[in-house]
DNA sequence: TCGTAAGTGAACCTTTGGTCCAGTTAATAT
DNA sequence: ATATTAACTGGACCAAAGGTTCACTTACGA
């Protein structure tokens, strides 16, 4: 994919240096505050860079954020489009989306802080016009658990379903226990409303067996 | 209950007035504004008082979001505690879960801005400390959620599956969606989840006769 | 009528997202 | 090697908003 002619001008190498410095400095300072203690500006004092350089490449606080994400989601896009089953194609629609929303989870788990702060990001800016459908990476998620439902029972209102089951992740209490290490009964939560949707043919429940 | 012997200090005929100007400002405010542009300030200059007279009754932003919201609920609680079936006692927990879903959303959909401007305001507020937990609306409806479901489905996760069903309702594009007008799309899948997690003895599905 | 506690509101503080712009520097053409 | 230039840099600056303070006012009971 031709994404950089050796003629075009490439990114100069003291702004990828730089770039690099802000997003690992806000990844730390993420790691160990919550969101409304990591201002942009504590961000940039912790890269060693000025406060302008980091809105110059990020363009906002929610630029920041998007792009943290960004990269951690990366890896997940791949997985659900080229990888093996059950996550990749080539597994029912049913198996896919509770693998899906298993490894959503997973993902949600390393990055509850940063979903809180991107969450935060977005009510604090000052343009108000920043919907959650304006993160590429919520709206690439919701398009794929949204066709796996409707794959799977083209009679319910996938759309909506799949907000219910993906917003839940940016939810508060939801993120203050995936940041307090109960993502199994998240997962396990949401793979019971998933299968209950989509009427399970082995029962609505996990623990159907005992 | 003794709320106010006639010796203790009565609310003051000046103070309830502004009280009540202050709530009628807020609530026309955000009827025709999105939550960032009504300001605390802008609220005051409304309601024909000081920005620190608000401060004084409701001691913050959500202090205030919070008792227009208590407003609003206090009907759907009288009417969950002692009002006739499916939502009052009497029916059966899948009736009463349903019913109580269709109630809840019909309320949000009402209140689709000032539940935008709580959420708004509990991440914007200086404190950190403010989860949607300390609301008392939020954690009562939480209670109920979670009984009903308890009481239907001993083993699935209730606590967690009443987040997941509420929670959605703090959500932005859920929120955008009852805002539209298309409550009746939000009623129908919440009760579809619901009814799909406890397990309907008569299809998991309300179309499933056509 | 009088004392007082509650109420009031405008000025002020602080924080923070975001903007500006003059100086710096890495990449390229000659 | 040097000149050119466009991107990059960063600290000063700005505005908005939540929240605090405090001297002043006023409703209410005695």
């Amino acid at each position: 994919m031709g994404d950089n002619d050796p003629m075009e001008r490439r990114e100069r190498a003291d702004a990828a240096r730089n770039r690099r410095a802000i997003l690992a400095a806000a990844e730390e300072l993420l790691r160990e505050h919550p969101p409304e203690e990591v201002s942009v500006e504590r961000v940039a004092v912790a890269a060693g860079v000025g406060k302008g350089t980091v809105f110059h490449r990020f363009g906002s606080r929610v630029g920041l954020m998007q792009e943290l994400m960004s990269e951690r989601a990366h890896a997940l896009e791949q997985a659900v489009l080229e990888g093996p089953p059950p996550l990749g194609p080539g597994a029912s629609a049913r198996e896919r989306l509770v693998a899906f929303l298993d490894a959503v989870v997973a993902m949600a788990t390393r990055s509850a802080g940063l979903i809180a702060a991107h969450e935060h990001a977005r009510l604090t800016q000052k343009a108000g016009g920043g919907t959650r459908l304006a993160n590429p990476i919520y709206v690439s998620w919701h398009r794929h658990v949204s066709a796996l439902i409707a794959e799977a029972r083209p009679d319910v209102d996938a759309d909506l379903a799949a907000h219910v089951l993906l917003g839940t992740l940016h939810t508060e209490p939801i993120g203050g226990l995936l940041h307090a290490g109960e993502s199994a009964r998240v997962a396990a939560t949401l793979g019971d409303l998933a299968r209950g949707l989509l009427g399970d043919t082995a029962g609505p429940l996990r623990k159907e067996g005992g």
